[in-house]
DNA sequence: CTGCTACGTTCCCCTCGAAACCAAATCGGC
DNA sequence: GCCGATTTGGTTTCGAGGGGAACGTAGCAG
């Protein structure tokens, strides 16, 4: 089919896109409500709309007691890739211009392989899913990386876990592989996207999602909108001092909150504890796989293993102790937590939780919910459609 | 003289009213480069401001060339209070319409002396400003409380060091007895939108402004504009813990950076140190006064005292630390000092530089400026000025 | 006096919003 | 079951408002 070549014209016809991404099939009526525009003016520019194709008819609706409504929606074959470059894995997922997930691939891989080898992977996944019939092409891309990015050029600096990514063209070179325009932007704000666009987070202004995975990172939302700092380093809460004086960081300082607790860090404290016979539980885990990941340690905490528990424990305190600090500064509406060792649950949900309503203001933490994300692996690659979207629905 | 009365009535008036008080007397042509309007619209609106009386004629501006143009400027009678109300001592400032001190009182008070022995202070300081025939009466005023405030309604709401304060209708109150419209705020938020109008923040967008004072808080400014989070309490870092297990603090935690450092804390230190005989200076500074404050100690400081010194700096590593933290969390485009105890001056300035350089991300540090406030007393008054004349110059 | 430049105003056309109007469905009464 | 009242959705008409360009005006330079 025909890729999408028609961008809206003006505001007005961007506001009506993702009202139609936002809230599906409506009506001009429905649209009228929830836009600030005259009923002829909406006319004209939904016609417009139609004629470009992004716009197609969808039928009447049922009467709610007066002339039936002719719904429109956005064009049925409008396809997004969500992309997310995760530090021991990819997720890459298709969806309809609604960001529906109509098809979704994870596979293991090591991002310091680099980007040439890492793009090869995910072009490769986008091609399979293609192949399965759910795409017949892409109309846009976005795409989430472990690392800080100066996000109007799509390039990843600096990026500690993934050297070999520093200034690589990230938008340009998956822009000309793919054959459509391409966003970048850090891992951890593409979360906190889905999960304001599809999660626990939507209607929250301001809110802060804490991804813990094999580091630690924080997406920022203000009024909406993803902070992302002067330098795009915002939320980089992984080395912010959670132990003074504590365990040695590869960045070179003592206690990050990083070094204790994090997906890398737990499988590291697991292993001393199987290794100095601490605990039967991951010892026999160990045995069995060779290593130990977050997830054994969970499968270990569910079994009752008390070592398990400590080290989930522990780590969600020294979490809180920096989420508590966050709060005081932030004030936020809500915190989401999610990320790889989601699966640790509500040990660590608790642990956090108690942390920061006892350390924090009480007018801060008063009606402060923390929840666990409800989108889990899906988050990254819905914000990662969300991004691209939010991108084409704008005035070109 | 009659008070302002109107009110721009649309977007466009109060754009040009701001760009009159932000950029001084101009001329329409100049007017129109910095706006987006045609020049008729424009001449339109410039000529519905000079009946609203809003705005005058101001003369002919020199020739640059071609024909002079006919300058207008804001009513130069128009007259703002900015009252800046800091737990021990209360500023008073009167502006003419471009933000500019007039006139600027300041008392030593107490601000648990409760809100209504507050005001008659702060009334009867205007009214001595007043009477000195700067002001013939004021059309607004903006007023800054060292506590969390729902802004909406212009109360404070649970602060800790005021509590006499809490749901005390300050706005309402306020406008009564002044005859005028009123905005209430932090005074943290204010200090940060005096040094974001008229001192060291001009023309940043994101960046925080520390006010160490009898407590400690930051304002935050994202994108230009003051976020003040969910309840009102963004920003308070006072409570942040700095040492774990350190201090008892009167919230009722340990190792809260208000323990350790602030004017309260250092004057306490001061007064240990004293009369543990550690320091001659500083001893013999209490027995000439009685007691000991910020400014003691930054007077034994300037005479090369040792432990004075010491003090400073180790607060300025506590504070540095916290910062670090909030650097790595919010990556802002600069970070300015500002308070009570500037006048600890370069001495804590280098140990909060220190420490917070040698803590964040390089990347987020790579370019980021940590200065001191240049407006000292100046920065909230003019702070509130301006957010009484950001509500009076929008549509109403 | 004659260009030249900059400033301000006038005129025309297009856009947009509000309200009237037209269309299509349900509901209720007989 | 028919018919009008009611409700909801969509279209047309009309007038105010705003942008662009042409035009008029005021100062400077030679």
């Amino acid at each position: 089919m025909r890729r999408m070549t028609a961008r809206p014209a003006n505001a007005h016809q961007a506001r009506l896109l993702k009202l139609l991404r936002d809230g599906g099939p409506s009506s001009r009526a429905q649209l009228g409500d929830r836009v600030d525009l005259s009923r002829s003016k909406l006319a004209v520019e939904v016609d417009r709309l139609l004629e470009t194709g992004l716009v197609v008819a969808d039928g009447l609706a049922a009467s709610r007691g007066g002339r039936r409504s002719h719904n429109v929606r956005l064009a049925p074959g409008l396809r997004f890739l969500g992309v997310d470059i995760g530090a021991t894995s990819v997720d890459v997922a298709v969806t309809n211009a609604e960001l529906e997930v109509l098809g979704h691939l994870n596979q293991p891989m090591d991002v310091r392989e680099g980007p040439v080898a890492v793009f090869e992977q995910v072009l490769a996944m986008a091609a399979k899913l293609r192949a399965s019939g759910i795409a017949e092409g892409y109309d846009g891309a976005g795409i989430g990386v472990p690392g800080p990015v100066r996000f109007p050029e799509g390039v990843p600096v600096a990026p500690p876990i993934m050297p070999g990514w520093d200034g690589f063209p990230v938008r340009e070179a998956l822009s000309q592989e793919l054959g459509c325009p391409v966003m970048v932007d850090n891992d951890v704000n593409l979360m906190a996207m889905g999960e304001q666009h599809a999660g626990v987070a939507r209607s929250v202004g301001d809110f802060l999602c804490i991804k813990i995975g094999t580091g630690i990172g924080c997406g920022i939302v203000v009024g909406g909108e993803v902070h992302r700092g002067t330098t795009g380093s915002a939320g980089d809460i992984g080395h912010i001092q959670a132990v003074p004086d504590g365990r040695p960081c590869a960045c070179g300082n003592r206690g990050c909150l990083e070094a204790h607790f994090s997906g890398a860090a737990l499988a590291r404290d697991a292993l001393e504890a199987a290794q100095q016979g601490r605990s039967s539980e991951l010892a026999t885990r160990l045995e069995a796989n060779g290593r130990l990941t977050a997830v054994d340690v969970a499968a270990a905490a569910a079994a009752g293993d008390p070592t398990a528990l400590d080290l989930i424990r522990q780590g969600g305190t020294r979490t809180g102790q920096v989420i508590a600090g966050l709060v005081s500064f932030f004030n936020p509406g809500l915190v989401v937590i999610g990320g790889g060792v989601t699966g640790l649950g509500h040990t660590l949900l608790a642990a956090i939780r108690t942390q920061v309503y006892r350390q924090s203001l009480p007018l801060a933490t008063g009606n402060l919910p923390i929840v666990l994300g409800e989108l889990g692996p899906k988050a990254g690659v819905i914000g990662a459609a969300r991004l691209i979207s939010d991108h084409l629905f704008s005035p070109a």
